[in-house]
DNA sequence: CCACGACCTACTCA
DNA sequence: ATGAGTAGGTCGT
């Protein structure tokens, strides 16, 4: 654990329930963030590499911005600033109106659970272990690619294939920490021939297709053409926001004009179904009534709102459609937003063997799991226990009835495993 | 429209 | 040590 140094980074007041990038960042929203031994976590965004690292109080911060010569020189910020002073940012580093806007810092979060959970008793029942979570503002080109990958595939994968997509195809912009940060290949440099058969070969199987394809398509069209399908209240960095609208009122339950607009431009691209649109909504195009189903939301309507009888027994597009409507009714126009929050609570169930996958996997206490640490690898098991659930077997879903809602109470199991013997 | 099966790969678990 | 199963879907029939 190399001692980190924080007096050398500007810092930013934020409780854990306002914002945990722990939980944020790996709830499958974005797939480039690295965390390295000391907690740090990183990426090359905006033209910098920026890190970050928080604890109860602060969110500590500084970005190496493209030098020509990155090279060794010592891990000193490029702000001279004494560290005492929280805000003075020098104006010409909008380091931190950039992490603002990509964490999406302007909501109250406490406002927002608080308005979900009294419109929701189950949100309000899962939501209390998962505090922090917010949406993240993403290029909209990023999210799209990353969403394509995402299709029958595993977060662990993604993140490797979306890494492989930056070092081959991305600018270089720096190293950091022994590695080299590339940023996001634009739409060009995956729109050239051989780049398919290329991707193939690095393993992206038959998301390899759709990935040239749609970067054709995208490349084919004018320049700005995705970031034309944004929520205009939610522009893309460096563009002036407008005042959003905070109310729910009269808030149409199929999601406004220009979301459904931007949905339907999005189906035409290759590889790109109803969830990974929406996913591109909600997370690159600010559009927060988008509401992605997938097997994991599935579940969730059907085991807590009564999903998957009768006239929608099965996930049809009518159904989908349901799910979204019966969504945004309930948590109005943030409701990409706490399904977000609902989501990452189903996904823990497996999360825990993602992300480490050279590294020993930690969790950190905010996210509120107990953790044991061992010299090895550690996969952590959380295992729902109802009333008799035989081992091993996955219980879809309960079709609960709110009384019978069993208490689902979750133990933690850790198991160290030990690398494999000779 | 809806229902089905195929689709790449890496990793986990019997 | 091998093989089935699976992971935030989409496309063609």
């Amino acid at each position: 654990m190399g001692a980190l140094n924080l007096a050398e980074w500007q810092k930013l007041p934020v409780s854990l329930s306002e914002l945990c990038i722990n939980t944020t960042l790996r709830c499958g929203q974005s797939f480039r963030w690295r965390k390295n031994d000391a907690g740090v976590w990183s990426m090359a965004l905006h033209n910098r590499i920026l890190s970050l690292h928080q604890d109860p109080e602060y969110l500590y911060y500084r970005s190496i911005p493209p030098a020509p010569s990155v090279l060794q020189a010592p891990p000193t910020p490029p702000c001279s600033n004494p560290p005492s002073i929280p805000e003075t940012v020098d104006s010409k580093d909008d380091t931190l109106e950039l992490i603002h806007h990509y964490f999406n810092l302007t909501p109250k979060l406490n406002d927002l659970y608080n308005r979900w959970s009294a419109a929701d008793s189950n949100f309000a029942r899962k939501a209390p272990k998962f505090t922090g979570i917010r949406i993240l503002k993403q290029d909209a080109w990023e999210a799209l690619v990353g969403f394509i990958c995402s299709s029958n595939n595993n977060i662990s994968r993604i993140g490797q294939m979306v890494h492989k997509l930056c070092v081959n195809y991305g600018p270089l912009l720096g190293h950091f920490d022994g590695e080299a940060y590339h940023d996001f290949p634009p739409p060009q440099a995956l729109a050239n021939d051989g780049v398919e058969a290329k991707l193939r070969g690095l393993g992206f199987g038959y998301r390899a297709k759709y990935l040239h394809q749609t970067a054709c398509i995208v490349s084919s069209k004018p320049e700005g053409w995705l970031d034309s399908l944004r929520n205009p209240e939610s522009p893309a960095f460096d563009i002036k926001p407008l005042a959003p609208a905070l109310s729910n009122d009269d808030f149409p339950p199929q999601g406004r004009e220009g979301y459904l607009k931007a949905h339907a431009s999005l189906l035409e691209l290759q590889g790109v179904g109803p969830k990974v649109a929406d996913c591109v909504c909600l997370m690159g195009l600010g559009w927060g009534e988008a509401i992605p189903v997938d097997t994991h939301v599935w579940q969730i309507a059907q085991r807590d709102y009564k999903f998957g009888k009768g006239k929608h027994a099965s996930l049809t597009k009518d159904t989908y459609a349901a799910i979204g409507a019966k969504f945004r009714g309930l948590w109005g126009r943030e409701a990409g937003w706490a399904q977000s929050v609902l989501f990452t609570a189903n996904l823990r169930a497996f999360t825990e063997q993602l992300v480490g996958k050279k590294e020993e996997v930690k969790i950190e206490e905010d996210v509120r799991v107990k953790m044991e640490e061992g010299g090895e690898e550690v996969v952590r098991d959380v295992v729902k226990v109802e009333k008799v659930v035989e081992k091993g077997v996955k219980r879809p879903y309960e079709d609960d009835g709110e009384k019978k809602v069993v208490e689902i109470s979750e133990s933690v199991k850790t198991r160290k495993r030990k690398k494999r013997q000779p």
